[in-house]
DNA sequence: AAGACGGGGTT
DNA sequence: AACCCAGTCTT
């Protein structure tokens, strides 16, 4: 057997076996009667998110939208919220998108055909495969980061999984291991095994109930997959943010729909050129008593780092009115509306809390 | 096909 | 500081 090939049956069979002993089954989206949309959330929530980030907003966000219809009727504000620090935005904004759209064409139930489910915003095909197999048992193959890593190892798939040829090479073994029975099993133990045993540096492959016949492991190779991509220097940008104070109040405005933080509030900005107070009296309408600058702090992106430059301002006690309302906001640090905020933006508030508040400076 | 999209953990 | 993580959407 050593040198044979393992039959798919025979990788199921064994990869099954080592679940029933090894694997979780205790997290919050495993109940036994967790249902298509817990699994739903869980699966949004886990997109490019491990499983302990995970956890507890899982747990906030089901006891406050504990089924489909009330995610459905919930305001957008309401559900960044609970989103806030999470990252990647758009999955909360799809995720409510996707609500209203089970309410509304699929009569407040979650669909069971593929094509509907990969259809809703936010669901691609892995997803959709990891839905419909964990929560109706249906037959479909998912390929997340666990199984990326388990299949190239095994299979000692060598060029990078985001190149579509080596994609497509990892769905088409994905889809021939993939049992007719216990196929949510089966996409579970793989994303278990991928978390517990082949992880990303030291893989326990004594614990493996595949090594002898993974490919990378009888190469000792293990190390080598999956490949890299070749990563270019991130572009630095730099942004002033302006934390205009009027007692423990401070100014938010909601950011557009799409890009960074899309949807969230955070302060208002300007270039790191102009003049913070010409910029307060022109596009705020407001007078500014006294500044001074904060520490600047760094945001790490995928796609670049961000330097916020922030800088506290002060506003006359007269003049209260702030130039058109709509998507803008006085927010009381002492008594926080429930919003989305930008996970810098949520630390600045915190030490802005801490601060003396009142007539100092 | 390539880039955008967040934040936190690990080394 | 580099690298990665239970991917999907837009261009």
């Amino acid at each position: 057997m050593q040198d044979g090939v393992l039959s798919s049956k025979e990788f199921s069979r064994r990869l099954l076996q080592w679940h029933r002993c090894a694997g979780r089954k205790d997290l919050p989206w495993q109940r036994r009667n967790s249902s298509a949309y817990s699994v739903w959330v869980s699966e949004i929530m886990l997109q490019q998110t491990q499983v302990a980030t995970v956890i507890p907003y899982f747990k906030r966000f089901m006891a406050r939208f504990p089924d489909v219809l009330q995610l459905a009727d919930a305001d957008m504000d309401h559900v960044l919220h609970h989103w806030s620090g999470l990252g990647y935005y758009a999955r909360a904004r799809n995720l409510h998108r996707a609500a209203q759209i089970i309410r509304d064409d699929h009569g407040g139930l979650f669909p069971q055909l593929f094509e509907q489910v990969l259809s809703l915003p936010g669901v691609g095909r892995s997803t959709a495969g990891a839905v419909l197999s964990l929560a109706f048992g249906q037959r479909y193959p998912i390929l997340d980061g666990n199984v990326k890593r388990v299949l190239t190892r095994f299979f000692a798939v060598t060029g990078w999984p985001g190149e579509t040829s080596v994609q497509q090479r990892l769905w088409t073994i994905a889809d021939e291991l993939t049992p007719s029975r216990n196929a949510g099993l089966f996409n579970q133990a793989m994303m278990d095994l991928g978390a517990a045993v082949c992880t990303r540096r030291q893989p326990a492959c004594a614990n493996c109930p595949l090594s002898d016949h993974c490919r990378a492991h009888v190469e000792g190779s293990v190390a080598d997959y999956p490949e890299t991509r070749a990563r270019k220097r991130l572009p630095l940008k730099a942004v002033r943010m302006l934390l205009l104070r009027k007692r423990e109040m401070v100014l938010l405005e909601r950011r557009p729909p799409t890009g960074v933080w899309g949807g969230l509030w955070s302060f208002p900005e300007c270039g790191m050129n102009a003049d913070p107070v010409e910029h307060c009296a022109t596009r705020l309408g407001l007078k500014v008593a006294a500044l001074h600058n904060l520490p600047r702090r760094r945001h790490t992106f995928t796609h670049f780092n961000l330097d916020i430059h922030p800088l506290e301002l002060e506003i006359e006690n007269s003049a209260e009115s702030v130039m058109d309302g709509i998507g803008r906001v006085w927010y009381n640090t002492a008594k926080p509306d429930r919003l989305g905020l930008a996970a810098p933006v949520a630390r600045l508030i915190d030490e802005f809390r801490a601060l003396p508040k009142g007539d100092c400076e």
